[in-house]
DNA sequence: AAATTTATAGAATGATCATTCTGTAAATTA
DNA sequence: TAATTTACAGAATGATCATTCTATAAATTT
């Protein structure tokens, strides 16, 4: 039961005593946990304390640990991915929004030196070793975004070259924006991982 | 002080009680612990359990867990990321060698189930994240790949389609296998990896 | 105002964590 | 054989872990 009614959107007033924690505040830290310390590395009391929402409000909302795990996948994939997915349109030419998507990529993974790298590819992939549920997480994650570059491919078809698979190719620019988060942990500067975006698009559309 | 002096190659036997653990097999199911579990994950009394190293000797031979964690890399670079490094030659044309870079990567990350991915890109990334000396650690084993790479681009540079900036290159294939290893943490089949290999290459290679 | 509901702060719990200590066993050296 | 050296098995240590409990506070409902 993760059930967090009490933090939905209430039309009025709510029974009992309020929350004094802001929902989306608490969860915004819990990921900046998550992002910085990896799932074993965060213990309940820094994301507690980080939050501002007390352990048993806290389990109250989110059952356990690995509850409130998934929902910062979830509020994460929501606020910092989003706009990654959006750029890949389609708004523009083919290259133009596969740039556009490696861009906010790095973007994400290199503005703050506390949150390098992403959530999903350096923590959650870390954590699906040895756990089903979050392994079963992660390759919903992973899949749901090659799913979404498949479908631009599709629809730009005549720009890539020659002729490619867009599902194989689609696996690749996934790939490629993976390793560019990965090396986004290890201190790569954003120019360097935005150069190895323009070579990938270069190479896959024509000119 | 991590000396493993009673590791090492004793020419003649050493003083004292010698170890029972064989130590080469004992660092083996080390990789393999750190592999699934990951750093913060992996307790040291599994590790000695699973190492049959009894604690006390474990401690004298490593220091601490981040001594154990570290030589465990060292270990599964030399024994298992050496054939995926040496795979690129040169030996044969740039585009084999590429090909059989990425398939050895894929196969690494594949062929067991209980470790899935790369111990660097999917275990290490993850624990750089808030740790100064393993994020040290991580970016010189990503460099070493990428200067690696770069070399060998160099020498087959005539091979390589246009005008590409080689250490651009090299990190986009770097990206490219670390993307597939941490695929491959999420049960992806092997053949749709060796795809996106062999689509790399075809991209990266004159016909 | 009284009853009800929910949240709060923080102590308590029992497990597990990394690390160290203790006493004994097995080897070499003299 | 006696002394020395090192490893062994496993208990002990103190910290921290995830989780739950207790008593009180703050809100709504009647």
């Amino acid at each position: 039961m993760t059930s967090n009614q009490s933090f939905g959107v209430a039309a009025h007033r709510a029974r009992g005593r309020p929350r004094a924690a802001q929902p989306d505040t608490a969860l915004d830290e819990a990921v900046r946990v998550f992002w910085s310390q990896g799932y074993e590395g965060a213990s309940v009391s820094r994301l507690s304390r980080q939050m501002r929402l007390p352990k048993a409000s806290l389990y109250q909302c989110y059952g356990d640990k690995e509850g409130l795990f998934l929902a910062s996948v979830s509020r994460y994939v929501d606020t910092r991915l989003a706009n990654v997915g959006q750029a890949l349109g389609p708004s523009q030419t083919l290259a133009q929004d596969l740039s556009n998507f490696f861009d906010a990529a790095v973007t994400l993974a290199t503005s703050d030196p506390m949150t390098r790298g992403c959530l999903i590819s350096c923590v959650l992939a870390d954590a699906a070793g040895n756990n089903p549920r979050l392994r079963k997480e992660l390759v919903a994650r992973f899949t749901a975004l090659e799913t979404r570059i498949c479908e631009r491919l599709i629809v730009g078809q005549t720009e890539l070259v020659v002729t490619v698979n867009p599902e194989t190719a689609a696996l690749m620019i996934a790939s490629v924006a993976r390793g560019l988060m990965l090396r986004a942990r290890a201190d790569a500067t954003p120019n360097s991982l935005r150069e190895v975006g323009r070579l990938t698009v270069a190479m896959l559309c024509r000119a």
